[in-house]
RNA sequence: GGGCGCUUAGCUCAGCUGGUUCAGAGCGUCUGCCUUACAAGCAGAGGGUCGGGGGUUCGAAUCCCUCAGCGCCCACCA
């Protein structure tokens, strides 16, 4: 059967996928092998595939296929994430593009829309890893949400909360209006902003209406002002008044303003001490307070302070006892708390506002300003609001002390290390985790608040919350009652008059509260601690992820694992770089720069878009992304098809040829029609091996585009370019069955190396070099290399020699135009020794590879040749009248030149006594060896200038 | 403001516990070939004073200092 010059993926990968599902060959069960575990990083579970995937899952897919070659129970176990913000949000956007608002809808309601739309999305991205050929092991799939892992979260969140790690408290948090929900502070982004810096007027109140101040018994206090002001004080007036200069970024928060402060050892501002001031547009009367917080460069030195809507504004009016005016809604809008704007969104308030101060001739001026501005790290076109409320934390002090050591010891390794740092340095600063969000899609958090009508209601004017933590409601009722005995008296669950009911917190988890269980909680270690399966996969062995959740997931998981296992999780993080395009920018959808992947797939193979992927990712590098990569990715495909139809379409003789070298009486080698193949075997063996304990040295250290490069040169150059071209028979002759044995078996050889880059069309070829029995398969066959011995380092080395002989003969053609179909004879230059020729070894193959008729040692070369030398051995070629003699001399004496001042360098460095003192023997002597090889190249070359004379 | 990292061929990178002819690889470029496995190919060639400056050393791409440029992470200066 002719088989076709170019390779068609599309079918190939498609059968071959199957076959390994159909063969459950992605299964894994312990057993007494070693076990070598991946768990995905589990995709939003409504996501589609995108390039930061693919690079990812191609990376733990070659790492879980050669563990599976290399014998290993290899198991890679897949997973979704519900993705609790990312989720609700796009559920919520649905529902409104059918009208419906998420508030007119229960919980119930809208949780049964949003699986709905779990159901309808969920699994897409699962099935796109199938195409690049990901080998997970689908039976285990898992959601963060399913029934095994919700037990799982809430069984922690209730031991934590036990422990007394996990608390409810009033703090500042991150609020994200658009999604109405909190955020870790993780969870924040922030940006650079171009903005304004808004000076307003802040009127002290004891010096407003100056015209009236000008009586007689106040002349006393503007005396006092004129002195001050001679002290240094800057002190605004106008016709109105004294006023205070109050710069700020966000003049819509003025309606929650409750002080002012000022820094205590402020020189310009002394004058404002135990005064109060008028809120501009307000009218509130609101007090000067000092605290050294307020920095004396910035601005006027004075700071209006918010305590409802600024973390550092919270924390003066926690140490001043201000009042907290919370003028925002939850949505951003201006609450009913604001004396002005209610109802109006921040950000039209901010440039209302800006407006009416003008007009009110309360602001002073404006300048250009650049800061910081948080934004939501799933919505980022909202900025994130600081807020005060009742959350629950998971106090991180604890988990931050049992994460580090792991890391920092290297019992855990980050590849590349440089993230131990950083690593480090969030741990060692560590805030308490916001775990609560304001969202139905999660786990609802296992805490029931007391609704009871009790009659002894606690002292003090705010009444405290009563809850309990429970995993049922049933047992909550019963920890209430522990809880709080007085209960015991009233009947439960609204059963009658008076009777006290549970309300279960509204708020779900952090979507990371779950993720971060997900190495224990895919084996259910969390329900059932000590079973089978847990024991035997847990340790995980290498976690693929992106450096930007190494906060998110990647220490949280280590926290868990060694809170919930007493042990890591993994023990190796690969951490991949960002995709981005061949310019460098991030790839990302408003750009349009980011391909479909699946396009990709189409045109390129899975096998060829994986090289692709893997060629532009160097260990911990971002990767520039281009086309380019996946053609050449193809293009090796293709190359291997083609070196698959020229092996297959060989027949054998029954017997092995591999006539020897053979010289003539004169101790001359002449061209016989034999080949060497056996060498060239041995050769191609020892090269595999060599190779193949290089790439396991690379896969060691995780540089895997350096395995795959030296698979590829392994491929492409050494089999192909040389070995292929070594042993070819001439058109339709057969080859010996010996050579096409071992051929088979390099190749076969060849195939589990490359195997785990691109497994599909290796498997194809696997299949095809032998009869395969159903249910076999490349991708489960163990493959083990000896360690090259010494033997095979000297054969690895002659033939390097050989290459370059065959190489100069060819460059000789090139600049003579020499037909490489036009036989030529090659002169080894220089007297035999010992009576043994100087005919190179591997005579034969040279004289094939080089089209050579003859290979002849000559003492000196004659004229009309042309010469190159290989290290110290001089190669001519006699061409007759081609040669330009002119040009070979001027060749050959500028390369004399060249050596001689390679010389004179180290001749200088040799008569250095310090150098011939103190370097290491091995050193001088290789010096001297250098330069005894210039010489003896340069005795050859001059030998050539006189022959060309 | 603090920390980390980077700067080597046109591009992307390797080499950096100082010393093999060490200045490399892939891609791209140039030249010649449709040589019956592959033009998605083959053969050959060109290309860098290793960001600048200084220092240590017999010897520096490699170690130290400094300057410049770039990137990332962290941080409450309105």
């Amino acid at each position: 059967m002719e088989l076709a010059t170019k390779y068609s993926p599309a079918e190939v990968e498609a059968k071959w996928y199957k076959y390994w599902s159909d063969h459950k060959l992605f299964a894994s069960k312990p057993d007494a092998r070693e076990p070598y575990t991946i768990v995905i990083p589990p995709p939003n579970v409504t996501g589609v595939l995108h390039m930061g995937h693919m690079l990812n899952n191609t990376i733990q897919d070659i790492l879980i296929r050669k563990a599976r070659l290399d014998g290993k129970n290899a198991c890679w176990v897949p997973g979704t994430d519900h993705a609790s913000i990312a989720t609700e949000a796009k559920v919520v956007n649905r529902l409104a593009e059918q009208g419906i608002k998420k508030r007119d809808l229960t919980r119930e309601e809208f949780l049964k829309h949003a699986w709905a739309w779990t159901e309808e999305h969920g699994g897409i991205i699962l099935k796109q890893l199938r195409k690049l050929g990901a080998s997970c092991d689908w039976d285990r799939t898992a959601f963060t949400m399913d029934e095994k892992r919700s037990e799982s979260v809430l069984k922690v969140f209730c031991d934590l909360y036990d422990k007394g790690l996990i608390y409810r408290g009033l703090r500042m948090v991150n609020w994200d209006p658009k999604a109405q929900t909190v955020l870790s502070t993780e969870e924040v982004i922030y940006r650079d902003e171009k903005s304004k810096l808004f000076y307003l007027k802040y009127y002290v109140e004891e010096l407003v209406k100056l015209e009236e101040l000008v009586k007689l018994e106040e002349l006393v206090k503007l005396e006092e002002l004129v002195k001050l002001e001679a002290e240094g004080n800057i002190i605004h007036k106008d016709e109105r008044g004294y006023y205070a200069v109050v710069a700020t970024t966000r003049p819509e928060t003025i309606m929650g303003d409750t002080a002012m402060c000022i820094n205590p050892k402020d020189p310009k501002n002394q004058w404002l001490r135990g005064k109060k001031v008028i809120v501009p547009l307000v009218g509130r009367v609101i007090p000067v307070i000092e605290d050294r917080y307020v920095d004396i460069e910035f601005g006027t030195g004075c700071l209006k302070v918010t305590p409802a809507h600024d973390v550092n504004d919270y924390q003066l009016g926690k140490t001043h006892n201000l009042d907290t005016i919370d003028i925002f809604n939850p949505d951003g809008t201006i609450s009913d708390q604001s004396p002005l704007y209610v109802g109006m969104d921040r950000m039209d308030v901010r440039k209302q506002i800006v407006k009416d101060l003008e007009a009110a001739g309360l602001l002073e001026k404006v300048e250009d300003y650049e800061n910081k501005v948080g934004y939501s790290e799933r919505n980022q076109d909202t900025a994130v609001e600081p807020r005060l409320c009742k959350q629950w934390f998971l106090s991180m002090k604890h988990m931050a002390d049992i994460a580090l050591p792991p890391v920092l010891e290297g019992k855990l390794k980050f590849h590349p290390t440089k993230y131990v740092t950083t690593y480090r340095n969030w741990l060692e600063n560590i805030q308490d985790w916001c775990i609560s969000r304001q969202l139905w899609w999660g786990h609802r958090i296992p805490a029931y608040f007391i609704e009871a009508p009790l009659p002894t209601s606690p002292k003090g004017e705010e009444e405290e919350e009563r809850f309990v933590v429970a995993l049922t409601e049933e047992e909550a009722y019963k920890k209430a009652i522990e809880k709080y005995p007085e209960l015991k008296a009233l009947p439960q669950r609204g059963s009658g008059e008076g009777a006290f009911i549970l309300h279960r917190d509204e708020d779900a988890l952090d979507t990371w509260f779950s993720s971060w269980l997900w190495p224990i909680s895919l084996f259910d270690g969390i329900n059932n601690p000590g079973n089978e399966e847990i024991r035997y996969y847990y340790p995980t062995s290498d976690l693929v992820t992106g450096p930007d959740i190494i906060f998110f997931w990647v220490a949280r998981m280590i926290m868990a694992g060694e809170e919930y296992m007493g042990d890591i999780p993994f023990r190796n993080v690969y951490f991949t770089g960002i995709v981005r395009d061949k310019l460098g920018r991030k790839m990302s959808k408003s750009l349009g720069n980011s391909p479909d992947p699946l396009e990709l797939i189409e045109r390129y193979g899975a096998d060829g878009v994986r090289m692709g992927m893997m060629l532009a990712a160097p260990a911990g590098n971002d990767i520039l992304y281009d086309d380019a990569l996946c053609a050449q990715g193809m293009a090796f495909c293709n190359k291997m098809w083609n070196a698959f139809r020229l092996v297959k379409g060989w027949k054998t003789i029954d017997h092995s040829v591999t006539p020897e070298n053979t010289a003539d009486s004169n101790g001359q080698w002449s061209m016989v029609n034999g080949q060497s193949n056996r060498e060239a075997v041995q050769w191609m063996q020892a090269k595999l091996k060599a190779t193949y304990a290089e790439i396991n040295d690379l896969y060691s250290k995780y540089r895997l585009n350096e395995a795959l490069m030296a698979a590829f040169k392994l491929f492409t150059d050494e089999f192909s370019g040389w070995y292929l071209e070594m042993i070819k028979p001439a058109y339709q002759a057969p080859i010996d069955s010996e050579t096409l044995a071992a051929t088979l078996d390099i190749f076969d050889q060849l195939l589990h190396i490359i195997h785990p880059f691109m497994p599909f069309i290796t498997e194809e070829l696997w299949q095809h070099i032998a009869d395969r029995k159903d249910g076999e398969s490349l991708m489960v066959s163990v493959f083990k290399t000896a360690e090259p011995t010494k033997e095979d380092t000297q054969l690895i080395k002659e033939v390097e020699e050989l290459k370059q002989i065959v190489s100069g003969v060819r460059a000789v053609r090139q600049s003579k135009n020499i037909s490489p179909r036009e036989p030529l004879v090659l002169q080894v230059i220089g007297e035999a020794k010992n009576g043994v020729t100087r005919i190179p070894a591997f005579a034969s193959i040279i004289a094939k590879l080089a089209g050579l008729s003859q290979i002849e040692n000559v003492g000196e070369k004659g004229e009309g040749t042309q010469a190159f030398l290989v290290g110290t051995e001089e190669y001519a070629v006699p061409l007759g009248s081609l040669i330009d003699a002119e040009a070979e001399r001027s060749k050959a004496e500028a390369e004399i030149k060249r050596l001689q001042g390679f010389m004179a360098g180290i001749e200088k460095k040799l008569q250095n006594e310090r150098f011939v003192q103190n370097a290491p023997a091995q050193v001088v002597e290789l010096e001297r060896k250098k330069l005894a090889d210039a010489q003896s190249k340069i005795a050859a070359l001059e030998a050539t200038v006189k022959s060309l004379e």
